[in-house]
DNA sequence: GCCAACGTTGGC
DNA sequence: GCCAACGTTGGC
C-alpha cells in the first residue's frame, strides 16, 4: 500500500465537505506530476492525508483512502468548465482522477506549525521550500507519524 | 496584499 | 532547445 498527501482550499472543498458526501471525485489537478500519480502511482485502498491549504490555518485534517481506479477527469471535456481544456478529447484524455473516500477525521487538526516542528517529518515534501504540488507521496512512517499527531493510531486501522 | 518559488508558454 | 515573461501557488 502506498500514502499519500492530498491538498485542498477549504473554502472551496473542505475535508468536512468529503466527509458528509462520503466520495468524491478528485477533478481539476491541472498539473502532469500530480496526475501521474493518480494515474500511475496509486491503488485502491490506498491511504491519503487531507491537507487544508490557502487558508487561516493550514494543516492536515483527517484521512481518506483511494476508491477507484484512474478515470479520465470530466471537467476536461466541458467547456464551460473553470477545468476545460480544448486539447483533450474523450478519445484522448489528458487528465484523469481517481474517487477519494472519507476514513476517519483526526481527533485534534495539526497545523502546518506542527508538522514543521517535528523531527521524523523533516522530510515531508509539503514542508520542502517552494513545494506547489497538489498530490504527493508520503512515507509510511510520515503517514503514521501524521497520523499519531493528530491522535489516530493507524494500525487500528 | 506581498513575495518567493515554481511550472508553463511562446518567440526565436 | 533555450530562456524570458508570465501565471499560479501558498504561507505569511
Amino acid at each position: 500500500m502506498n500514502y499519500w498527501l492530498f491538498k485542498s482550499e477549504p473554502h472551496v472543498f473542505s475535508f468536512a465537505d468529503l466527509k458528509s458526501r462520503r466520495r468524491e471525485p478528485w477533478s481539476g489537478v491541472r498539473n502532469y506530476q500530480a496526475r501521474n500519480y493518480m494515474r500511475d502511482g496509486m491503488k485502491v485502498g490506498d491511504a491519503a492525508l487531507f491537507y487544508h491549504s490557502s487558508c487561516p490555518e493550514p494543516g492536515i485534517a483527517g484521512v481518506m483512502t483511494i476508491a477507484s481506479e484512474p478515470i479520465a477527469d470530466p471537467t476536461q471535456f466541458n467547456p464551460k468548465d473553470e477545468y476545460f481544456d480544448s486539447k483533450a478529447t474523450p478519445e484522448k484524455p489528458i487528465w484523469q482522477l481517481v474517487e477519494v473516500e472519507w476514513v476517519a477525521n483526526f481527533v485534534e487538526f495539526v497545523p502546518l506549525e506542527n508538522l514543521r516542528s517535528d523531527a521524523a517529518l523533516t522530510d515531508m515534501l509539503i514542508l520542502r521550500k517552494g513545494n506547489r504540488l497538489s498530490i504527493t507521496p508520503v512515507t509510511a512512517a510520515e503517514f503514521r507519524r501524521a497520523c499519531k499527531l493528530g491522535g489516530i493510531n493507524w494500525k487500528q486501522h
